[in-house]
RNA sequence: CGCGGGGUGGAGCAGCCCGGUAGCUCGUUGGGCUCAUAACCCAAAGGUCGCUGGUUCAAAUCCAGCCCCCGCAA
């Protein structure tokens, strides 16, 4: 087992084995952790394992041919979208962020290039409509196992099937920026920024309480003029059966399930959002950060500086 | 020893600097209003203010230690 060498991490910055190494330490796996790999020695040093073919996942390091062509069969790789889409280390938070419907797990022949090498196999899967990132990134954890584990077993008589590298789309790792919400984009857009950027690295928002980071949200159908994107207002009282309601007072912060809720609005529809949490604070509901920040309809959110 | 914030009735917060009657917005329960309501009105229940010790006539509030949670940064 190769991985990553144990680094400080989190607070307290205590030295922190990744979760590969511990679990090849209760199986007995020796366990390799070399800086960078491609450095004089480490490829001379796989070598004499004799290895019959090498499984690279998020390793996170560049792997010269040096490296790849040390096994006999070589070096594949499982990789977590539909190739030739979405090339890089971020392809769940992007399929997602980009409104995707579908996205999948290939295996494929390692070269030298990002996740450029021959097709082996692939299957595909649909991304629900609400579904994040991380809950995306559990089900494909295990499709990739299991396809993973086919394509070993039918390593010799797979055929090798070139990506069509003008369709190819990028996936770069996430940065922090990644997760900062702009309110003139489109609600729907901004939702699917949401669920990509969870759990990691969420969304925020700048709001007169304080920076807020938004884990879970929705869209709400807009009804008339919205107002400058990022300002709270009331949403409609939903679909209302009974036609338009003479009720003339739904100014205030009032909002029970939805009908009525203060939403934000943005360059196109409103985003209602559903799970928050504050700077320094656990997560909540929106409508018990609304309680204690004691926002109210008027009130502007901004996309964060640095 | 990376920087910092926080633990107050069921929820989210204020009060703490300038010690001395527990506050706000909700929720819950009961009653009222209404064709009706998650809307409105009235009332009630519910808190050893994270834990331990210290200072004091008196500590949510000041001091020390401990436990737990979180943001930034990696």
């Amino acid at each position: 087992m190769i991985t990553q060498p144990d680094k400080p991490a989190g607070r307290g910055r205590a030295v922190t084995a990744s979760p590969v190494k511990r679990r090849a330490l209760e199986a007995a796996v020796p366990v390799l952790q070399p800086p960078r790999l491609r450095d004089p020695g480490w490829p001379e040093r796989l070598a004499e394992y004799k290895v019959d073919v090498a499984v690279v996942a998020a390793f996170g390091q560049i792997l010269p041919r040096a490296v790849l062509d040390v096994p006999t069969r070589g070096s594949i790789n499982v990789h977590a979208s539909l190739l030739p889409r979405y090339r890089g280390a971020a392809p769940i938070a992007w399929a997602i962020m980009r409104g995707e419907v579908e996205t999948g797990i290939t295996t494929f022949q390692m070269d030298p290039g990002m996740d450029t090498g021959d097709m082996l196999l692939s299957e595909a899967t649909p991304i629900g409509v609400e579904e994040t990132a991380g809950e995306l990134s559990v089900r494909l954890a295990e499709i990739g196992a299991r396809v993973l584990l086919r394509t070993l077993k039918e390593i010799d008589a797979l055929p090798r099937v070139p990506q069509d590298h003008a369709r190819a789309t990028l996936a770069p790792r996430l940065k922090k920026e990644d997760g900062w919400l702009r309110p003139a984009e489109p609600a729907r857009d901004l939702v699917n920024r949401v669920r990509g950027c969870n759990p990691w690295p969420g969304t925020a928002l700048v709001t007169p309480a304080g920076r807020l980071l938004i884990w879970r949200a929705t869209t709400m159908p807009a009804a008339g003029a919205l107002g400058a994107p990022g300002t709270l207002i009331s949403s409609p009282s939903g679909p209302s059966p009974s036609g338009p309601s003479p009720c003339p007072l739904p100014s205030g912060e009032r909002g029970g399930r939805g009908e009525g809720s203060l939403c934000i609005a943005t360059g196109d529809g409103l985003l209602l959002p559903l799970e928050v949490q504050p700077e320094n604070r656990k997560t909540m509901p929106w409508h018990d950060f609304l309680r204690g920040a004691r926002l109210r309809a008027g009130a502007r959110m901004t996309e964060p500086v640095p």
